[in-house]
DNA sequence: TATTGACTGAGAGTAACTCTCAGGTAATAA
DNA sequence: TTATTACCTGAGAGTTACTCTCAGTCAATA
């Protein structure tokens, strides 16, 4: 059994973070000890690690919700979190794309000011070369 | 020269952000017609990809603002621009990890949920085996 | 002339934290 | 035994970056 602060450590998620998702239904199955202080097993980790990756991917709370309810229901609800888990997959794909696609726009300004430093130092140390260092300004 | 309508569709930021990243200084140098209707040049348009290139790694606001007026600032701020871009590309490459990471518990989640429908279909097809149909909550 | 459609600024509303506060308990130190 | 430290609690205010609503302007089309 862990404590909050362990779990924050361990899950990388603010202390705070946890007493909201705890607080609202997110974290089920979480006990108290005699001093009510939270205590997280292994099997509420797990609810702590599919809150946290759906989080993390984008879904927004109200459906996360759902997910959990679904997954408190029982075994009858297996289809629509399947299709929920298919569904988050393709979004969570769809972030990837982006991301890349934001790493190639940084990739490219990281190039254009590496050329522009070098070609500016270049120019420092043979001075015959007597064009401006003149760069846009973005 | 854009209206404000073809960037949010061109750039896939609502109009509403256009608005609000021109008004606080994120987009500089946008002209006004004898309307005072914004129009965006190709070079405005540079403006707009990278703060949305930013935001969308995770930049505050803040940070981004830095960026824009070090740009504004001239030739001197390259070399702090460039590490800006640096520590950028690595935030993203961080998060591209993280978004693997979620992927993986995802994949783990699909592939839980898939065993579980088709051993149930089985079942059904197949009533010698007795054995109940129960799986874990989650 | 009227109505349609895009535009404007000001400002209220929202999600999901994030932080502050005032206070309780339990264990260790003096 | 007192006091200090360290962690815990709930309630609720504050924050970021939008996101949306509103009331109103303007130009072009019916």
């Amino acid at each position: 059994m862990y404590t909050i602060k362990e779990v924050s450590e361990m899950m990388d998620v603010s202390e705070h973070t946890l007493r909201f998702w705890a607080k609202n239904g997110f974290i089920p199955d979480i006990v108290r000890d005699r001093n009510n202080i939270r205590l997280f097993s292994e099997h509420t980790l797990g609810w702590v690690k599919i809150v946290k990756c759906l989080r993390n991917v984008g879904v927004d709370l109200k459906s996360v919700k759902r997910y959990i309810e679904l997954c408190l229901e029982g075994d009858s609800t297996i289809p629509e979190r399947y299709e929920i888990i298919l569904d988050t997959k393709k979004k969570a794909l769809e972030q990837m794309k982006d991301l890349k696609q934001q790493l190639d726009v940084l990739d490219y300004k990281e190039n254009y000011y590496k050329n522009l430093i070098e070609k500016n130092l270049k120019d420092k140390f043979n001075p015959v070369n007597e064009q401006e260092f003149v760069a846009q300004k973005a």
